[in-house]
DNA sequence: CCGCATGTTGCGATC
DNA sequence: AGATCGCAACATGCG
């Protein structure tokens, strides 16, 4: 019999320490295995990404490198660069491996990738293994446990978790590896299609990041960021399992109280350097830290902790519930997932900056119509962080230069875009967290933004984040503003979260002018004036949330994708849910992205059940005539 | 069918 | 300082 060649192909598991899919492959006792990851023109190109979060990457796929060559000195991490998909078949000819091992990802692209990579390797009679090792939980497992459908709730995942059975326990790291195989790349190499660049706007210089399958030196180097034309990153926050399991160590046996009563609630999303939380999460997104070895070192300390320990929701052990909770949400409804259009469980609201969708599969396109210019400029001022408001300005500019911002802080800035202010669509949020997240986690970050939007996983559209007296709560001085806003540095606690209050006198004693919109006519020396009147868009944003929890319509509804929701919400004063769109619609009517024919119409791939669509039901939802 | 408790993390007044 | 309550604007699941 041959002895097995394996290909351990890396992705979001870049780690030696509990992986379950590498100790398959090991476990086969292979002659040779390949340690290689493939740089993707997917995640290059197609999704949004910024260079924080690029050079969180590297950071872990060097440290692993390194890691690898520690346990075998011809061994590395090989980076070949082209998409999966067109390069394994070619691989499979010219390495003639017996089996190809990776660790199972439940994100809506990585199936199908998967699903191509199994189907190639199936016509070349390589032997694929597929373990999961990415949630304390297989995600399919916990849908299949749920009776198919997503867990929208902490008490049906672990409901669901309990019939999955017990959380595996860590396996500890190899102690060797054994060599690679010869890697001839005498083929062709495939190169990817680069129009539209999702990231284009963190690149400076030339994008060579496919110059050789092998890379420029022809080594099957990691790339860098000069190769791939992307500017220095600005984060402090750096990658690798070594700071993983680093913290990790430092979390478990020198913050011992910490980690045993922790409760979320009440970390301060105020406090920085260092910050409240244990900043964890951006490890588990690149699988350099495994999330069951997480889960039981907790559980150990909770255990031996006795009275007085925290326990989830709230605490740590309830983060990466919620965490399951999520991928297991998306491992059910897929693609849908990631929108409200054909989305059963995502209930619909007529936000403004609405997505546009592809009229054959229902996908949102990644663009959105401008239904109403204010709104877009809210947004363009949100994004930028110059919205008057220096709560959340301050966040939005930490995320920006460093790509984390405390969860809670997340919560501020998303029900201010959302249902607490400017009624802006989740999916713009999520969009703009997708690309500046350094632990950005697909499942996750879809998750909470309907969490936060309400519209799904949470319905108490009443409860709203104010943008002064939450922040107040936390930090009377406004230490963060401070920090995030040089030019409101010397303004005084009464007036920090505030600034528009100033009388003339108070401005020139903090030295700041509070005038301009925030974007192009701002000048030095001033701060932009709050771009609403928050009590006032408080208020119409929330009689809107309860028009919408009216009509009763979700993501998979027929008038959604039709676009006959409209007459649903009928009121001529009611701007919050109609602005422009109408005239905007009618503009691109013959786009096609309004046209049910092929939108999936009249039978959703999901039926709820329950009649949660059925207004006829429910008499109390439709009293919305005028 | 009802009533009630519960749901990771609101605000503001009040004690 | 920290807990409690009313606010009034929710949905679900249990008994």
């Amino acid at each position: 019999m041959v002895k097995p060649r394996v290909i351990y192909w890396f992705r979001t598991d870049l780690r030696l320490h509990d992986s379950p899919a590498l100790q398959a492959a090991l476990d086969l006792e292979p002659d040779v295995l390949w340690p290689i990851f493939t740089w993707d023109p997917h995640y290059v190109y197609k999704a949004r990404g910024g260079v924080n979060r690029w050079q969180f990457l590297l950071d872990c796929q060097n440290d692993l490198s390194q890691s690898i060559t520690r346990l075998n000195k011809k061994s590395k991490l090989f980076v070949l660069r082209e998409g999966p998909q067109t390069l394994f078949p070619k691989l499979f000819k010219a390495w003639k491996p017996t089996h190809l091992v990776f660790e199972k990802d439940t994100d809506a692209y990585g199936r199908s990738r998967d699903e191509a990579v199994a189907k190639a390797a199936r016509e070349a009679g390589v032997q694929v293994i597929v373990q999961p090792g990415r949630t304390l939980w297989d995600s399919d497992e916990i849908v299949k446990q749920h009776g198919g459908k997503p867990t929208m709730s902490i008490a049906q995942l672990q409901a669901a978790g309990k019939k999955a059975g017990p959380i595996a326990k860590p396996m500890p790291a190899p102690t060797s590896l054994p060599d690679p195989g010869d890697m001839p790349v005498d083929f062709e190499q495939d190169l990817p299609e680069a129009k539209p660049d999702l990231n284009a706007n963190c690149r400076s210089g030339q994008d060579t990041g496919y110059k050789g399958i092998a890379g420029p030196k022809g080594d099957f180097a990691i790339e860098t960021l000069e190769e791939l034309g992307f500017s220095p990153a600005t984060t402090p926050h750096r990658g690798g399992e070594t700071n993983a399991l680093k913290a990790l160590d430092e979390l478990i046996e020198k913050n011992t109280d910490y980690a045993a009563t922790f409760q979320k609630p009440k970390t301060s999303p105020a406090q920085f350097s260092p910050q409240s939380t244990t900043l964890l999460s951006p490890f588990f997104h690149f699988g350099a830290l495994s999330v069951r070895l997480f889960y039981w070192r907790v559980h150990d300390v909770v255990a031996s902790y006795g009275r007085g320990a925290s326990s989830p929701p709230e605490s740590l052990i309830g983060q990466v519930l919620f965490r399951d909770m999520y991928f297991a949400a998306q491992a059910a409804l897929g693609q849908s997932f990631a929108q409200t259009a054909t989305n059963p469980y995502c209930r619909f609201v007529p936000w403004h900056l609405p997505s546009k969708r592809d009229a054959e599969t229902g996908l949102a396109t990644g663009e959105y119509h401008i239904d109403k210019q204010e709104a877009e400029v809210w947004f363009q001022r949100w994004k930028a962080g110059v919205t008057g408001f220096p709560w959340i300005d301050a966040l939005m500019r930490q995320l920006n230069e460093e790509g984390w911002i405390h969860h809670l802080g997340r919560h501020s800035v998303a029900c201010f875009l959302t249902r607490g202010g400017c009624y802006v669509d989740w999916e713009r949020g999520a969009e703009v967290f997708e690309e500046r997240l350094i632990d950005h986690e697909p499942a996750c970050n879809i998750g909470n933004w309907q969490w936060l939007a309400c519209v799904a996983f949470f319905t108490q559209y009443y409860r709203c984040y104010s943008p002064v007296s939450f922040g107040q709560k936390w930090d009377k001085n406004g230490d963060l503003i401070r920090r995030w806003i040089p030019e409101l540095k010397k303004v005084s606690a009464k007036y920090i979260y505030e600034p528009w209050k100033m009388p003339p006198s108070a401005q020139n004693d903090a030295g700041v002018r509070v005038t301009g919109d925030g974007l192009s006519t701002q000048q030095d020396g001033t701060y932009p004036k709050p771009m609403f009147d928050f009590a006032e868009r408080r208020g119409i944003c929330m009689s809107a949330m309860k028009k919408a929890y009216a009509a009763g319509l979700y993501g998979n509804d027929e008038k959604v994708l039709d676009g006959s929701w409209r007459p649903l919400f009928p009121s001529p004063d009611e701007a919050e849910v109609m602005g422009e769109y109408e005239s905007d619609y009618g503009e691109n009517a013959d786009n096609g992205d309004e046209d049910q024919e092929g939108v999936d119409g009249g039978s959703p791939g999901h039926k709820r059940s329950g009649g949660r669509n059925d207004l006829e039901s429910k008499p109390k939802r439709q009293k919305m005539k005028p």
